[in-house]
DNA sequence: CGGGCAGTTGACCCCGCTCAAGCGCGGTGG
DNA sequence: CCACCGCGCTTGAGCGGGGTCAACTGCCCG
């Protein structure tokens, strides 16, 4: 992270999502407080373990959070992007940070203290409410997941995957999911071997499901790969 | 649910855990406002997607929490106890049930409506902030379930369970675990089949790492257990 | 006494993991 | 400029963990 990169946030993060629900008066404090830095392609913001002191959001780029199993292997829990805060847990919890954050596309990360967090959450209820909506949504979806790994074999959890991909990212103007994903990253998504997803994309693209181009994925056929997603 | 079986709670619950944080004029509302029930086992508490209008809290007994994948396969995301309160989710994050919760042995509990809920934590920023800290705990648990799942084989997993419940549940004076479940909530909670849960259990009970008699389980070797749980 | 459910055991076999080999491509250095 | 290396991707072969199916037992309860 070079020197240069170092307080040049634009505010945008601030001013989305849960901080709509605070004032003016506490807005200009916290512009003044945060702290953002710019970080590169596999960087990262902080490992699971460590203590954090603070918590992030996100400008722009996209942010994953994964744990490491005893063999080494990524199980990415989920993804930031803009607006989206992450740290929070650890800070509230009082405990270590549960997952790394890497950086998979270059990011603009506002930081802020712990203890002017708190501030906010104590002194703003409908803040303090909004945080909450927000972890319980997270505790939701991780609840869903439980169940998709545990009972869906790896076709199915693939083709959710794509979808849920598609739904958090978007396309871009060719029909390209927004996000670009190493085969190996997408294996630690759906919680399975590289070569698995590798057949498996060949598959949906011999099926006409989905084209592939390097790491550009397009989806052709969402109704088919929501039907192999099993979801309803 | 017979109807006098209403109204005999004996505000153990709302002593507990989180409730520590409200002011006696709270507490006291509190107990006017809420409303007790004592349900038998298997009775159903919630249905998973169903509206939720309040929270409850456990006074005694034990509840289970779990979602249902298509085949009808029960997936156990977590247990209640005495003291601790749930529903709370879905009425934060303004969703409909994302579990079933139905009760594993014959409880007492408290129901708190939304409302009353919600203004508890608009004004009292102390017990809004360890509710928070509550479903960031949950949240930390759900996330390594979920790498569990997706990367422990199954010897691993149940090795895994039994020190869960040791811990959340401990023993009676005979050493035995303090919950009875089925092999087949066993297998819902490790995300497998009964059979290989049985097997797997005949397996430890052989290695003299446990004790079965019925439904009870009794841990002999708990090192042991956490050695193959590959738990650090 | 009979029906039904939980538990148990054996047989079978398929999904998906692992290992290995090969390919394409971009970066680096001689 | 090309040779080489390394990394990501792909494909094939093999096999084993664990899911499924079926049969049997013991037990509870009507």
């Amino acid at each position: 992270m070079s020197y240069d990169k170092i307080n040049k946030c634009e505010n945008y993060s601030i001013t989305n999502d849960i901080f709509k629900k605070i004032t003016k008066e506490e807005y200009d404090i916290l512009s003044y407080i945060k702290n953002c830095n710019k970080y590169d392609k596999g960087e990262v913001i902080y490992h699971e373990g460590s203590r954090i002191t603070g918590v992030y959001c996100l400008d722009s780029g996209i942010v994953k959070h994964y744990k490491t199993g005893n063999d080494g292997k990524e199980q990415i829990i989920r993804f930031s992007k803009a607006g989206d805060i992450f740290g929070y847990r650890s800070v509230l919890s009082n405990e270590t940070a549960c997952t790394t954050a890497k950086v998979v596309e270059e990011s603009s990360v506002c930081f802020i203290p712990a203890t002017h967090f708190l501030k906010l959450i104590k002194e703003n209820s409908d803040f303090a409410l909004s945080l909450m909506q927000l972890s319980c949504k997270e505790l939701g979806d991780a609840n869903k997941y439980i169940l998709d790994i545990a009972q869906k074999n790896v076709r199915e959890r693939l083709a959710e995957i794509l979808l849920l991909l598609h739904d958090n990212f978007g396309t871009n103007s060719d029909g390209d999911l927004n996000i670009f994903l190493t085969r190996e990253e997408l294996a630690g998504l759906v919680g399975t071997a590289t070569e698995s997803v590798i057949r498996l994309l060949s598959e949906f693209k011999k099926d006409k499901i989905i084209q592939l181009n390097k790491r550009k994925i397009k989806i052709l056929n969402i109704k088919e790969l929501r039907r192999i997603s099993q979801d309803f």
